[in-house]
DNA sequence: GTTGGCACTCGCATACCGTGACTGCTAGGC
DNA sequence: GCCTAGCAGTCACGGTATGCGAGTGCCAAC
């Protein structure tokens, strides 16, 4: 909200066909309409801005940048906004990179502080998180289970025909599968969790096969029946072929945003937004580097928010990416101040997660 | 929203102060307004309901509903509605309970043959299945860990100094606790694990006791520090300080409701909806016995959402009540069909928890 | 290349007014 | 004593006219 306007002359790398004072006009007219949500007309930009020069000159050059794609006019009479290649160029080569405020940087690593040790809870705080201090829809993809380490099987015996399977991630997601066999000794289980932690110990999930935990089974002298059984607790407690959980918070911020009062668009937007998997799937391909990911309006590839920008940041454990958060917001949409929060609330969830690991 | 009109007579029992035809008039004023959204006034009931007298005697007796604070006109001019009186005297005494639509009944029965052993994943789809038949909000109320039973406990040695602690509860639930110590033997856990099982076996969550704990530990000859770490993993496998989790769907669903045009109320409300809290607030105290309850209007205890209403259903495990699902909507909600539908949800949902029950 | 001026466009807010859906009341009828 | 037809009064709502203001494009002059 209290995006730094931007400096004449600021504009990092010009495009080819944007001299400095066209692309200086263009980051002010995001900034204004982003502050504002009013389209900008030349008038505001020169007694707003020290332009040095008068707003005709800004009408023609305004009508250039529209004539290039930059900006539109949501009718005659009516001042400019950016279209999605104004703010695709703003956001790749005009925006400057904001620091976060001190207190919402102090107020993330409070957060991470006292947060629980619960993956679970960690998640829906960290979205809670982003919610409230972006003022926006905020979502997070909770760890595939798949990429996690493998950390340990514990093979329990209950009595009757019934036994059951806990997996445990490094995450310290524990999975239990109940299963059905003939007389099993409680001892023979315990032997054979043992082997299978130290077969499987190093491996992710993901890299765990069937034939695996087939190999320990006959190895160890037990029915081949329990093969089946091990392989599927294994498969259940690695998720592998269901979309990743996702925990969303703040929608009641999109009632504040000037384009949403239309009901309609608000009602198409609550119902993605609601189907979690609708929202994966805004955001599926962005989960490589570390790096912010931004789609603006068109690029989210659904007509029914093409009102709307998402950013995603891949959030780590160990080495690899194996979440995301999100802030999906309108299109205007204080990109630079977003960007800093939802890379340094990623920064703070991987260090915790690091920390929380269990060895 | 097809539910039946009420007929000439049909009041149930009819309070001391409302003859058989102003039962008649409240019971149709609800019926037309929960339809149709608009104040009634006594030329639609004379047209659309066989009433016999004329619209000036309904106009007497509306005005007499009104001094009794049955109806409320929202302003002059205009047809009534009812009060939450009027509401809850028609919830009480006046609905006709009504049986679910066959279409409707199946899909609960399918959704649940088709459910997932694992309980989040029942809890989530029961809500959603909850928010698209009632076209509401809904929301449940995760089984309380505390009150589920004790199933099974294994203490795992993982190496250098650590530990893990899981318990298992009878709905399948499992909880890991890690814990640090000085050197133990993975037998030894093994050993005092089965110690464990055997003592608190049958006991639910809350029964056990931090004595029961130590005095099995001391039993074993094991360091008496491991007391202290046991009874720390049982307390966070039963979450007795923490609100139960609340999984809610549907909020799309109000907007399609005149009543929530107005932004304001919307936002209120949505704000409510996403803090879990205070939906988990809203209904704590209906956890009893086996039938619906319903608040309406101002006996929700909250003034943002004086306009609606909320029926919970109390489901069950075992004999006892865990968790809870409710419709949110506006106050004028067709009560009897959500009633019906509700109740046979929680119905499918408790027989579900018995089946897949850990033995 | 820049600027002041001017005519033009168009969305938006406001005020106004007619319409229709109610009500309450009263007087007369069964 | 209850019911009803008729009537006057009230008020929300929708549509239309109107004025205002913001902003543009264009042009001639610098």
């Amino acid at each position: 909200m209290t995006a730094r306007p931007p400096q004449p002359g600021s504009a990092k790398n010009a495009p080819l066909d944007l001299d400095k004072r066209k692309a200086f006009i263009l980051a002010t007219v995001v900034y204004e309409y982003v502050a504002t949500a009013e389209p900008v007309g030349s008038n505001t930009l020169t007694q707003k801005y020290n332009l040095g020069v008068s707003s005709a000159t800004i009408r023609n050059e305004m009508a250039e940048l529209e004539a290039g794609g930059y900006l539109i006019q949501p009718h005659t009479s009516a001042g400019r906004i950016p279209s999605d290649a104004g703010y695709r160029t703003y956001v790749d080569r005009l925006m400057q990179p904001e620091p976060l405020a001190t207190g919402e940087q102090r107020r993330i690593q409070d957060e991470f502080r006292a947060a629980s040790r619960e993956l679970d809870e960690v998640i829906e705080q960290t979205t809670r998180l982003l919610g409230q201090l972006s003022r926006s829809v905020a979502f997070v993809v909770a760890p595939q289970r798949d990429l996690q380490a493998f950390r340990h099987v514990q093979l329990i015996w209950l009595g009757e025909r019934t036994g059951l399977a806990i997996v445990v991630t490094s995450l310290g997601v524990a999975t239990q599968t109940p299963f059905e066999h003939e007389n099993l000794a409680a001892d023979d289980l315990t032997r054979l969790s043992n082997r299978l932690n130290s077969a499987l110990a190093g491996k992710t999930m993901r890299q765990i096969a069937a034939r695996d935990i087939e190999n320990v089974v006959r190895d160890s002298g037990l029915p081949a029946s329990l093969e089946k059984t091990l392989v599927a607790a294994f498969a259940d407690a690695s998720r592998a072929d269901e979309p990743p959980a996702v925990v969303s918070s703040g929608a009641q911020h999109l009632l504040d945003q000037p384009e949403f009062q239309d009901l309609r668009k608000l009602r198409s937007i609550l119902r993605i937004i609601e189907e979690h998997k609708a929202l994966y799937d805004l955001v599926a391909d962005s989960m490589t580097g570390a790096a912010p990911h931004i789609k603006i309006g068109h690029e989210l590839g659904s007509d029914e928010i093409t009102e709307c920008s998402v950013i995603t940041v891949p959030y780590r454990f160990g080495d690899e990416a194996v979440g995301m958060l999100a802030i999906l917001g309108p299109r205007r949409m204080p990109y630079a101040r977003l960007v800093a929060l939802a890379s340094s609330t990623a920064e703070s969830l991987n260090d915790h997660l690091a920390n929380t690991e269990i060895r």
